[in-house]
DNA sequence: GCGCTGGTAGACAGACCGGTCTGTTAGCAT
DNA sequence: ATGCTAACAGACCGGTCTGTCTACCAGCGC
């Protein structure tokens, strides 16, 4: 079961947090780790390395002094940001729903002005998603797998599917599907699916059949 | 984040491990709790309580010390049985695959003698797991949410995906279809969407949908 | 100067984790 | 009777978990 995880170096997103955000980066280049006295980050730092550590290995499987040390805070100040672990996560999985939902509607934009293409484009997301180094699949699914169907993480994940799944709706509407409802939903299984699929699946071709079969239900649906 | 379960009686599952397989059950009605003294399947009743819990509740969450006491069990019979959690929860992941591996042969041999009917049988299945009583998804992509990526357990989860697509794609290479590996691709996507959203879609006609996509795409690529 | 805010370091508590160990008992074959 | 096997009960170990607490420090507005 290996309960720990190595304090650092072995996620495979790569690099280093991304904590130079805010410039000047204290530039006297005498010591060693330059830990940002910049104040006001530590938030963000602690949710950076949360977000990364929790989709790297899973809620349950790191626990808050691996993020602390990762994020570079003191335990206090962890406390003083995110009062239990708990709420953690639920801004973890806020954090993903943005991202999440940002790239979807960024590649259905992409896609074109046509509704129906833009329902194509969804696809195009995804493949990019499961492209990049580290994926393991959808966030809120396997937040789900990790919590229990009364929480607020399962509760978080049923409403971010169901949000992903209205707007596709309205999508379908807009193109004149003949029966938006069933679009969206056989559209989002096939997501859920190639979600799942490309964490799984060490074929890359999955993603395209998902988007050549999304491509086919839409023009079909669409007349 | 909640780390404890309770010891008994939260389980959605219902009934009480089903401990009554050997008949004889020790007749004599003066014990409380009757645990069998029959020989050797301790390791059953060890295995039947940790599929159950950690289907239930995820592996992680699930200690040992539960399934001990949940399968009436001694420690050292426990790792006399499974030297480490590990090999359990491998044992668990075995005892899915030939769960979920038979009910997918059994849907799609009821579905009749056609394989274009057997490949839309096999969501006949999936949607009787859905309706049952605490269900939570698949077990395997729940495992993998879990795992890191060369772990066995994870291992497990690549080949068992793997193993149904390759049996859909021969049953759709005996129906005739004209590109049988996309559209065995496609119908384990599909199938993989719906075990998702059977678990956190509160409507099912997700599945409803699943199906006629499936006999849609069947149809269209067998001609 | 003074207090407030937001940060630092780290000890500590109490529960739980996987796993080991000692010792006991029942059935059964020799 | 003896010895083997498989089960039992439960104490114990080192380590990890979340969360609290004390103590100190830097900048800033008053």
């Amino acid at each position: 079961m290996s309960r720990t995880i190595a304090p650092d170096g072995e996620l495979p997103t790569g690099g280093s947090s991304s904590r130079s955000a805010g410039g000047t980066a204290t530039a006297s280049g005498d010591a060693r780790q330059e830990r940002p006295t910049r104040p006001s980050d530590a938030r963000e730092r602690i949710l950076g390395a949360a977000t990364r550590l929790f989709y790297a290995h899973g809620m349950r499987a790191v626990g808050v002094d691996l993020i602390i040390a990762e994020s570079q805070v003191a335990k206090a100040t962890f406390y003083r940001h995110f009062p239990s672990k708990d709420d953690l996560v639920i801004a973890y999985l806020d954090r993903v729903d943005a991202a999440w939902t940002g790239q979807l509607h960024a590649a259905a934009k992409a896609a074109g002005p046509e509704p129906a293409d833009q329902l194509v484009g969804l696809f195009d997301a995804l493949a990019t998603a499961c492209r990049t180094e580290g994926y393991r699949g959808c966030g809120f699914i396997n937040a789900a797998a990790e919590s229990q169907p009364g929480t607020a993480a399962h509760e978080r994940t049923v409403a971010h599917k169901s949000a992903i799944r209205s707007w596709v709706r309205d999508l379908a509407v807009e193109a004149g599907a003949t029966d938006a409802d069933k679009l969206a939903t056989a559209l989002t299984l096939l997501l859920d699916g190639a979600l799942s699929a490309g964490a799984l699946d060490p074929d890359p071709r999955a993603v395209d059949v998902a988007r050549a079969t999304a491509r086919h239900l839409v023009d079909e649906a669409c007349g």
